[in-house]
DNA sequence: CTGTATCCCCAACGATACTG
DNA sequence: CAGTATCGTTGGGGATACAG
């Protein structure tokens, strides 16, 4: 639950209104949303994917994420039909899909100045 | 010998990726350093400057946010001769300018899908 | 297989007062 | 002008168990 008046969250909806760099800042960051959208447009199209893909991640967080990028129209699930159980299966949006290059670029970025702790995804996990 | 068209080697260069996205992701992350960023490369070199222009943020979290941003080679503090009291000019290295278009991909991003009550800063004005 | 419900932790954010 | 010290607040991330 978020107390919508704390200066905390105040600053929050200012930053949101400020810029769209703000908005856009605001899709990727947290530490698993660039990866997810990466995953995704990579081919992992499943939850269950996702996980594996995201092995350090847990199924609640996942969850949360992928409901997330949703809402920012990022991403669509689809339902597989007559599937038992039930399958989801995540699409990005064209939205989503405009992202990537960005997120590339990033990437290119950041391989021009590599740091030292760059280790594969899976142990790629900050405590 | 390696496939390169199959989804294992499309994950081996998805994880080395995913690593240097996080590395970069962990630079312009948290709600003020694309921002700043911005701010010193768009002219505002000085820390009353960022201030002005950020007008919510604390002076205790601006300290900290150039701390990192030098820390991680985004920006050099030049003190400024014969000022008092003491001035401080904050540069962008050329790692931080980089940087720079990518954010401006963001922006342009954001604008594409445009939220309301957005309004852009002076310093987000892309040519 | 794809999630939710609960509860917890802690790093980032922030207000205020103070300093060379 | 450009910070630092101190301390309170917040919410994202996480572990685990459970559910349709």
């Amino acid at each position: 639950m978020k107390k919508e008046t704390s200066s905390n969250s105040l600053n929050e909806q200012f930053l949101f209104q400020s810029c769209e760099l703000n908005s856009a800042l605001k899709v990727i960051s947290g530490r698993w949303k660039a990866q997810i959208v990466y995953s995704i447009w990579s081919g992992n199209d499943r939850f269950s994917l996702l996980k594996q893909e995201l092995s350090a991640i847990s199924e609640q967080v996942l969850s949360r994420q992928l409901k997330e990028l949703e809402t920012q129209a990022i991403l669509v699930k689809i339902p597989i039909p007559e599937t038992v159980p039930a399958g989801i299966s995540y699409r990005l949006t064209s939205k989503g899909i405009e992202l990537v290059p960005i997120l590339q670029a990033l990437c290119n970025w950041g391989k021009q100045y590599p740091e030292e702790n760059c280790i594969p995804l899976s142990a790629c996990v900050t405590g």
